[in-house]
DNA sequence: AATACGGGGAG
DNA sequence: CTCCCAGTATT
């Protein structure tokens, strides 16, 4: 095939987004913004990526930032690992590197939260350096421009499909090369089976255009059924405040607070009140009110939610549990989003 | 190769 | 509802 980056390079020039982290590209600017970016749309991310970069502007302030204020920087986005592996690698880039990324591909993708994509995307875009950036985007486009219907899902495809990407890439302009693919991915060649083609500057050379495939590629694995979880709430208020317990530090929203829950069960107002009886709150004398059912899901789990809030008096938080003010509740504490639908009650 | 890990927007 | 998204780490 034709080589498509002339004609990617210059659609990609006149119809790139404005964004802040192109416009002022440092490594951390670049780094930060695709460890954000996976998975995750850029408008969701933008608001993230100011206010991060306000609070944290240089990796050695990222290295040294409080784990419970980064947690709050990075609240409602979700996959929270990214942020404890950014600060982890920020750590070793002040250690090893003197504060500064390294302008090489193996030694970013030995940073933890750095993979093949993330680590192609800095050495292309920061420094230069001709590698891959092969993200979702891209294996939708060169799916379709080959009218390959390989299952990018499978690692064996996906390398396929980079042998190809590198086939057309520029080496001294590997970074424009690697976004307008990524850009075109995201505004022309777009998922759900309704591609922009009159908008395209790759139409011409595009095989599955010609073929009217294009709605159908790419081509991906079925997704395994969620497994459907049930989750009772405690929703607790006292004059100190609500009632929140810290997540184990392993698995699910690690680390993060929420109300008192028991997951995997469904209990009723009575057994819930027991449980909390258990735990050393006093709760007599208190009249249970029901909280409304809320369903929450995630990639591989739903919670299905229920349960009761209470008002106590005053007394000690159990192990493991704060009273949290409201102004602690906006400030500090990191509640993760599955819980937005009770938490207006909590403010 | 399969699974864990969030959340939101579009159709 | 379904599908998808600027993926990575672990097993």
């Amino acid at each position: 095939m034709e080589n498509i980056s002339p004609a990617l390079l210059e659609w990609f020039y006149q119809n790139r987004r404005i964004l802040p982290f192109r416009e002022d590209p440092t490594p951390y600017h670049v780094w930060l913004s695709e460890i954000m970016l996976q998975q995750t749309r850029v408008a969701a991310a933008l608001p993230y990526y100011e206010r991060f970069l306000a609070a944290l502007p240089d990796i050695p302030a990222l290295a040294a930032c409080e784990e419970e204020k980064l947690h709050k920087l990075w609240e409602g986005l979700g996959y929270y690992s990214r942020v404890r592996n950014l600060q982890k690698a920020a750590k070793i880039v002040c250690a090893q590197y003197g504060g500064q990324l390294p302008a090489d591909y193996d030694a970013l993708r030995a940073l933890p939260g750095i993979g093949d994509y993330t680590a192609g995307a800095v050495a292309s875009i920061s420094f230069g350096i001709p590698v891959p950036a092969v993200d979702g985007n891209v294996l939708r486009v060169f799916s379709r421009l080959y009218n390959d219907p390989g299952v990018i899902t499978e690692p064996a495809v996906k390398k396929a499909f980079t042998a190809r990407v590198m086939e057309h890439q520029p080496p001294e302009k590997a970074g424009d090369y690697n976004q307008a693919l990524m850009e075109l991915g995201a505004l022309v060649c777009v998922p759900n089976g309704a591609p922009l083609c009159e908008q395209c500057p790759l139409a011409h050379l595009c095989a599955a255009r010609a073929a009217g495939t294009a709605p159908e590629l790419p081509q991906k694995a079925k997704p395994k059924p969620r497994r459907i979880q049930p989750v009772t709430l405690a929703l607790l208020e006292s004059p100190e405040g609500f009632l929140l317990q810290q997540r184990p530090e392993k698995g699910l929203l690690a680390g993060l607070w929420q109300p008192v829950l028991w997951e995997n069960e469904s209990l009723s107002a009575e057994e819930t009140l027991a449980r909390l009886q258990a735990m050393g709150l006093d709760v007599r004398g208190t009249r249970p009110e029901a909280l409304p059912a809320a369903k929450h899901i995630f990639s591989h789990i739903e919670w299905h939610m229920g349960g009761i809030a209470l008002r106590l008096p005053a007394q000690a938080a159990p192990a493991g549990c704060v009273w949290a003010s409201r102004e602690a509740l906006k400030t500090t504490y990191t509640l993760p989003g599955a819980f937005k639908a009770y938490r207006k009650r909590m403010l």
